[in-house]
DNA sequence: GCAATATTGTGCAATATTTCGCTTTTCAAC
DNA sequence: GTTGAAAAGCGAAATATTGCACAATATTGC
């Protein structure tokens, strides 16, 4: 929207020195330099240090870095100043793990419908949060005109589900299924793919020598 | 090891293609492009050839790629020709779900011990695998000659556990605190961190126009 | 066996990302 | 003030990754 387009590696790490910021802040850290930011996030202090830059000149040559003026800007950037309400669909195992799951203190999330297929907990309450029954997804979706979902239903569901949800005129997805869903253009999915991972971890690990850097998050 | 040194973006892609493939196979498919797997995994199809084509020529001209000899190829590859054992260390409400989480199934890895201070399950058997007081850890993991583990613990002893598995000989860390921790370069952490991916999916929405491609995993 | 078709493998250009190294600015101490 | 040290900001080089476009080659149908 209109800033100066910001790379999408840089857009991936924002949250992270977010946290470690408000850390900082907490712990009454007011000020902060690229270097020990580097340290803790394990981002290389150049690459901080462009990637700040992308929102114009935050720091202060000699200095560093205010704390409380990198959250508060940051904080707007991040959409942390507002409530995000998504919704969880498919309440089974990772389902429930991700209800409990402190989203709302960290990030200002909240997850703040659920539907499962299930009878037994369609119209319960669970961990606070209503689940409804999936037939009534895209009806609660509009009316509660909620953008985001978590996708935690078995992969033979996955793509059915996921066209009722674009019906629904969800923007977002955060797949924890396996399947590379099919979804239009303007929706934006996100995938997090436990095993895989996981074995990617295990290819890293017989195939690289040690000392190899990055590897990273789930991208 | 030794082999040509594969791009690590490639590494990460992998384990996508062989699960898709192996699909392929159950259901009774014997030959695929590289066209039809793009479609399916959403990568392109001229990467996906240049992927295959850093571990030799697999395909045939003309015709396409094989999928048994690609399953073949790839499980060996990736380690899935032998059952690779992995611990859990703190089962909480993220670790549970990854305890009933079927790695093993698509990926022949088997959580086959966990870990936790909570004496009401240190001592039990959940879902089949047994729950080690934390206290042991170190031991245990030295006699088990386990090299990996999932790391779902509360972020403050994130560290001050991490300094054990080391000491223990662990190799490598899917790590699902939030918190970046310190290891010696031999060992590789593997970040996921799902309240900074469902950030980051926000970001995007909000600042960048829509049909903008990737985003992906974790990663 | 030949022509038509399909599809790989890859040189190369485009794009994306990281990192070096230096200039500039600011702060702190005297 | 003046000076020295710290650290941001940034041009430009280095590195990594993707994707185009096409030649090479296999397959299929006649």
């Amino acid at each position: 929207m209109a800033e100066t387009i910001i790379p999408k590696a840089t857009a991936k790490r924002l949250p992270l020195y977010y946290r470690y910021l408000t850390f900082l802040a907490n712990s009454g850290t007011t000020k902060v330099s690229s270097t020990e930011l580097s340290e803790a996030v394990k981002v290389d202090s150049a690459t901080i240090r462009r990637d700040f830059s992308y929102f114009g000149a935050l720091g202060k040559r000699g200095y560093g870095y205010d704390v409380n003026d990198l959250i508060k800007f940051f904080k707007k950037i991040l959409n942390q100043d507002r409530l995000t309400n998504v919704a969880l669909v498919g309440v089974g195992n990772l389902g429930h793990a991700l209800l409990n799951y402190n989203f709302r203190q960290a990030n200002n999330i909240r997850i703040s419908a659920g539907f499962d297929l299930n009878p037994e907990i369609a119209g319960t309450i669970q961990s606070g949060v209503p689940i409804y029954p999936m037939a009534d997804m895209v009806e609660q979706l509009r009316e509660q005109q909620i953008e985001i979902v978590i996708l935690t239903v078995p992969t033979d569901a996955a793509q059915d589900i996921t066209d009722d949800l674009v019906k629904a005129g969800i923007k977002g997805i955060m797949n924890f299924t396996p399947l590379r869903i099919s979804v239009p253009s303007y929706v934006r999915v996100q995938n997090v793919d436990l095993a895989t991972e996981l074995q990617t971890l295990i290819y890293f690990l017989e195939h690289y020598g040690p000392t190899l850097k990055d590897a990273d998050d789930a991208e």
